[in-house]
DNA sequence: AGCACGCCGACT
DNA sequence: GTCGGCGTGCTC
């Protein structure tokens, strides 16, 4: 008797069935299969065959489907490098969230129902000529070997164009954007040339929808996938090019789940199905900066960067104010910024402001000069003007706004710095125009379209929270825009924030008209950023963040995985004795934390970050350091690799 | 005793 | 994920 072991997507391991004779020569690895589990039958794939036949009470496979594997080779590799690298003991885990729910139980095809019209048309321009560029990713294409390109794309329409020109005629392909809105913008594009061979993957599509994507991409109907990050595990064959574009945004990592990037992934297959891999942004990842530095990416900088008189004519100029010395007729709003706004909109040019702040104000108290804060966290409490309360923006706590000061009893609270809400308050003020607030609270009230143009009509101010940066595609450009509270950004205690920032605020520039202004109201206008931000120069930046993470040990110079836990066996003093055994004898290893949080359940979370400069290291670190944590029961474990 | 409900561990 | 085992606690 024939045994074959089948991975479930559960959070579980393989399970070892029987085969009957008839579906033996079937019985390959990847196939889709039905097998009795708990007196049910599932669908799962199968691994392989045992090592060895040991269990006890087993049953047999019902049924296989197909006559090819669901999951050919190299995405059956990409499955166990998964399990391996992100340390999930349970290689179900990983399948559960490689392929959508619907490859394992049937959906009612429902007709398609009346698919949305290509909301856009290609809209004329897009001609792509940069024929070395084509020339050195097409050749390895064809050779069908492994390499990765990085390309430093001069503008998002650079992107598109591009992708559209590699994409091999009849051969498979995979195309990621960030967002599920850049599919709509970069499908015309593939459409003109791939036409019937494209299928759109994202987790916006309904389960009959995705059903539908699946069943083409499985039957190969369909052998170009432009989706979001999900589309990465397109179980295609013969992949020959995988693109991911606008490379560095934040969007390709998963939040919860299974936490991984989909451009790392990307890397990966790629080199499992020995495919070409381009990585294209605007200003790309540290990460794979550093990668092309090192030889391990091809990096292509197109011609136009040499000409740095066009850049510099197309590019809006960027200027930095210091808001320490700046007049301020109204907080967050700088003199020189409310005249150049004015002055746009005599021109009848759109403006736009960005706050990355919700809420009106915060609350201080003239007397004692305390500010209002969050009793479990510590941080300032956001006054909401609307309803008179007092919010904790990180852990959500709402309570009315006091009458008078916690501390010393005085009525005079005043509010200081600020929101949306404020600012909002004083552009109507100032400009006596309305302007047109886009943040999450909005969002959530009505139902904003994913693209803004159509609303934007109209409505010569646009202020929004970093949302709306990313949503804001409008056809018109902005006459001027501007950052009013940088300093959130850079503040924020994380080694990647610099980084952050320039991609933030570079990405805004995009959307300005050439020769016009945007403006950074920072109060530390020192900061490095703002040198290679004024100069457009993002080469330079790199290298001087390279510098930092190098001394710091920072990624890409060091390896990085947190680890957050919590239940009733966990205290201080174990987590601590845990830690002293894990770094006994490990001179390489470095443990930051623990650091303790409450959850919301009243019990308590400890996390620690990780860091080693070897890859190997920390990860034999973090599985030792599993047993450890294993000898202590009701542990709710969670390992995020490189965070 | 008899049954509803919820938690937890196993599933081949 | 889903089922069944088992414990708790309430009701007849």
């Amino acid at each position: 008797m024939e045994f074959v072991d089948v991975l479930f997507p559960i959070n579980l391991g393989p399970l070892t069935y029987k085969c009957t004779p008839h579906l033996i020569d079937r019985a390959l690895p990847g196939m889709l299969v039905s097998a009795p589990l708990k007196n049910q039958t599932t669908k799962g794939i199968i691994l392989g065959r045992p090592s060895k036949p040991e269990a006890k009470g087993i049953k047999a496979i019902s049924d296989i489907h197909g006559e090819s594997p669901l999951l050919e080779p190299p995405l059956l590799k990409l499955l166990n490098w998964m399990a391996d690298y992100y340390i999930i003991a349970n290689k179900g885990l990983v399948l559960k969230n490689m392929l959508p729910q619907e490859t394992f139980r049937k959906v009612k095809a429902r007709k398609a129902s009346a698919s949305p019209a290509p909301p856009f048309s290609k809209g004329g321009e897009g001609g792509f000529d940069d024929e070395n560029t084509l020339s050195r990713i097409n050749a390895s294409i064809s050779k069908k070997e492994y390499k990765t390109f990085l390309v430093h794309a001069p503008s998002p329409l650079y992107e598109t164009a591009m992708v559209a020109k590699i994409l091999p005629q009849g051969k498979s392909a995979i195309i990621l954007v960030p967002e599920i809105v850049h599919i709509s913008h970069a499908l015309p594009f593939i459409k003109e040339i791939a036409g019937e061979r494209v299928c759109v993957l994202h987790s916006g599509l309904s389960k009959g929808q995705r059903s539908e994507a699946m069943e083409k991409i499985i039957s190969g109907k369909c052998n170009v996938v432009l989706g979001t990050r999900m589309a990465v595990f397109a179980p295609l064959k013969n992949v020959s090019l995988i693109s991911v574009m606008q490379e560095h945004s934040s969007s390709y990592r998963t939040e919860e789940g299974l936490r991984f990037s989909a451009r790392d992934i990307a890397v990966m297959r790629g080199y499992l199905e020995k495919s070409a891999v381009v990585l294209s942004s605007i200003c790309p990842s540290i990460e794979s900066v550093y990668n092309s530095k090192r030889n391990k990416y091809t990096l292509i900088r197109p011609d136009v960067y040499s000409q740095s008189h066009r850049l510099e004519t197309e590019r809006p100029k960027i200027r930095i104010l210091n808001m320490r010395n700046e007049r301020q007729p109204a907080p967050n709003l700088s003199k020189t910024v409310i005249n150049e706004a004015l002055s746009s909109i005599r021109k009848s040019e759109k403006i736009m402001f960005v706050i990355n702040r919700k809420g009106y104000s915060m609350l201080t108290c003239k007397e004692c000069g305390c500010t209002e804060t969050c009793g479990k966290c510590n941080i300032p409490l956001m006054f909401y003007k609307g309803d008179k309360s007092l919010r904790c923006h990180y852990c959500g706590a709402v309570a009315a706004s006091p009458e008078k000061c916690r501390r010393c009893g005085s009525f005079s609270l005043e509010p200081t710095g600020s929101g949306i809400e404020r600012v909002e308050e004083n552009i109507k003020k100032i400009f006596d125009i309305e302007p047109l607030r886009i943040d999450s609270d909005m969002l959530k009230r009505k139902r904003i379209p994913e693209d803004l143009s159509d609303i934007t009509e109209g409505k010569p101010i646009i202020l929004g929270t970093k949302l709306l940066t990313k949503r804001l595609h409008s056809s018109e450009k902005l006459g001027m825009a501007a950052v009013l509270n940088a300093d959130s950004y850079l503040n924020q205690p994380d080694f990647r924030s610099a980084e952050r920032t320039f991609h933030e605020m570079y990405g805004i520039t995009d959307k300005i008209k050439p020769g016009g202004s945007l403006f950074i109201q920072t109060r530390m206008p020192q900061n490095y950023i703002f040198r290679h931000l004024k100069n457009h120069d993002y080469a330079s930046f790199c290298d001087e963040e390279l510098e930092k993470r190098k001394e710091m040990l920072y990624p890409p110079f060091s390896k990085l995985a947190l680890i957050t836990f919590n239940g009733r066996d966990c205290d201080t003093a174990r987590t601590e004795k845990a830690i002293r055994e894990i770094l006994s004898g490990n001179k390489a290893l470095e443990v930051l934390g623990p650091s303790v949080t409450p959850t919301k359940k009243g019990g308590k979370e400890y996390s620690l970050l990780f860091k080693a400069v070897s890859k190997k290291n920390l990860h034999s670190s973090v599985k030792r350091f599993l047993e450890i944590l294993g000898s202590y029961k009701c542990l709710n474990v969670k390992i995020v690799i490189d965070p």
